[in-house]
DNA sequence: CAAGCATATTCCCGAAATAGCATATTCAAT
DNA sequence: ATTGAATATGCTATTTCGGGAATATGCTTG
């Protein structure tokens, strides 16, 4: 039953619900535009992109000096079903839409390459 | 976000899951039928229904000496889902099939009446 | 190797969640 | 009115969680 607590404690923190709407919105993301999207300080970004990661909600590669995240689609089922509904009530929000308009503004994203 | 955060909060405790999957499964069900199956102190019990309560994720009525706590239908699509992915989720769980045995061979149960 | 950017980690603190125990409340029956 | 069963609440101790600031690590380029 620790599996479920530990997904689900993962999702009830907005900061990481933002970054999993960014995700499912953007695709793979670096460290630096979910810090410019979601306006906040770097590290308090990287812990809770860490939380999601051990969560194994997300998983990380490197590409260059960049790190990128992105949504793990190889979970459970409950575990996608149980996502899926965080990611829409996230999109419903306002914050959301800013989250995704500062995004799509920033300046000097770095490249996007092909993931393996 | 604060209501997708008590939405999550809410759910992120094994308790508050494993009494959700009994009423999945059960329907309506009394406090002193939760206590008996999940084997835990009754004020334990009550006032982690209190917080899926307030959070919206149940309901409750009161018949006669008893307060009956159910699922509530009424919640927004993206809730359902999370719901619904979190009791799939405990119902592969060892512990909660325990739980339904403890229920299912308990003694002395209240006696049901149709809800309104 | 030095410098610089991107990211991760550590430390400390205040806020919030949880458990356990005792006690209060509510209802039914006598 | 009193008793007993069912439920809720209050209190305290403990733990967990999230934020902020500083710092460390890793990668890239010159």
């Amino acid at each position: 039953m620790d599996y479920q607590r530990t997904i689900f404690s993962a999702l009830a923190d907005p900061i990481r619900l933002r970054c999993l709407a960014l995700m499912a919105n953007a695709g793979e993301l670096c460290v630096c535009e979910f810090t410019h999207a979601l306006d906040a300080p770097q590290p308090k970004v990287s812990k809770h992109l860490a939380v999601l990661r051990e969560a194994g909600l997300v998983g990380d590669r490197r590409d260059a000096q960049w790190v990128l995240y992105s949504l793990n689609r190889d979970v459970p089922d409950w575990v996608a079903e149980a996502v899926a509904g965080a990611v829409k009530g996230v999109a419903g929000e306002p914050l959301h839409r800013e989250d995704v308009r500062r995004l799509e503004t920033m300046t000097g994203r770095p490249p996007r390459h092909r993931a393996a």
